[in-house]
DNA sequence: GACGGATATTAGGATATCAATGTTTTGCAC
DNA sequence: GTGCAAAACATTGATATCCTAATATCCGTC
């Protein structure tokens, strides 16, 4: 983690200059709005992994764990959960893979499709979803560093992004 | 790329309804910041890798292409990149090393330090570059899908979230 | 001249995507 | 209804990428 060393200038904003100095100014706004949502990603992912490291998770395994406790049984069918995460199958296989070896959630045979293939959340995969999501809330989610009508604003805009691209 | 198939409510208002509902009013909204960000990450980093993909780049290969083509020289140490693009060493020498097997970028040696080595763009390097700028600016930057507006919002907003985290 | 720091690389582990496969269900023609 | 083709489900293997840790080389300072 010895990449974060503090630049002098805004590279985003230099990159945005450049752009305009080839003449792509129509571009130069979405491309510095796209390099930014892909670094606040890094950032973000970044702090989320070094606060559930500790815990043996990452951050597409807690997801799919806090997934699980919020449903009524416990258990969804893995390519419910694909679809719900937006996920590859591949990526819910090897995911349910470790989380069942570290003992957090079993597969269970679907009880009318014999495709398909349940991944249910054990008591100890409760208590470790908890244990995240109560230190992710403290160190993570509650720290943004940005005021709350622009947590809003991100949230709406992103919303729109999402929207357009037919998330929902 | 089947994982898209369109859902009928937003997951991350929902997931935002659960925080509430769990009593974690005071992280709900940077919960739902955080994975917006994430899930946005998502959707234009695939629509950029479609458009890249024919020509042969990957986006961490095409920025180092790009920032290399800005300098007075077409060249600059690897170390140097890594800071810039905010992207480990490790990540640096392996793309260096795919961009240099594609006949893109030619390793140099540092004229004074011999330590460093420096990633030096060619001719075909350029003309690649170009193209993938041309590809991105029309079907990815100049097509996001929200308004000017919006792009701006979020630039602000983003600018914000990388400065407290020390990126500049 | 020695030592700490910087530079780049290699090796190994984890994750994500793609392509292909085996099994099961579903839909449609008849 | 029956039977067959098409689609859905989960998995495996192959490939690419990123991160961590460790290593070898070289620079600069004390």
């Amino acid at each position: 983690m010895t990449i974060g060393r503090t630049l002098e200038s805004d590279p985003i904003e230099e990159a945005r200059r450049q752009w305009i100095a080839h003449g792509w100014d129509n571009a130069a706004e979405g491309m510095a709005a796209v390099t930014s949502i892909v670094r606040a990603q890094q950032i973000v992912l970044q702090r989320i992994d070094t606060v559930l490291r500790p815990l043996d998770l990452t951050f597409a395994r807690y997801e799919i764990l806090t997934l699980l406790s919020f449903t009524r049984t416990g258990s969804l069918p893995m390519t419910k959960m694909g679809a719900l995460l937006q996920v590859h199958p591949t990526s819910v296989t090897s995911a349910v893979d470790r989380l069942e070896s570290q003992g957090f959630v079993e597969r269970v045979p679907h009880p009318t499709d014999r495709r398909a293939v349940l991944a249910s959340i054990t008591e100890a995969g409760r208590a470790r979803a908890l244990a995240a999501t109560t230190a992710l809330n403290g160190q993570v989610f509650e720290q943004l560093g940005i005021t709350e009508h622009q947590i809003n604003q991100l949230r709406t805009v992103l919303r729109a992004l999402r929207a357009n691209a037919g998330d929902f």
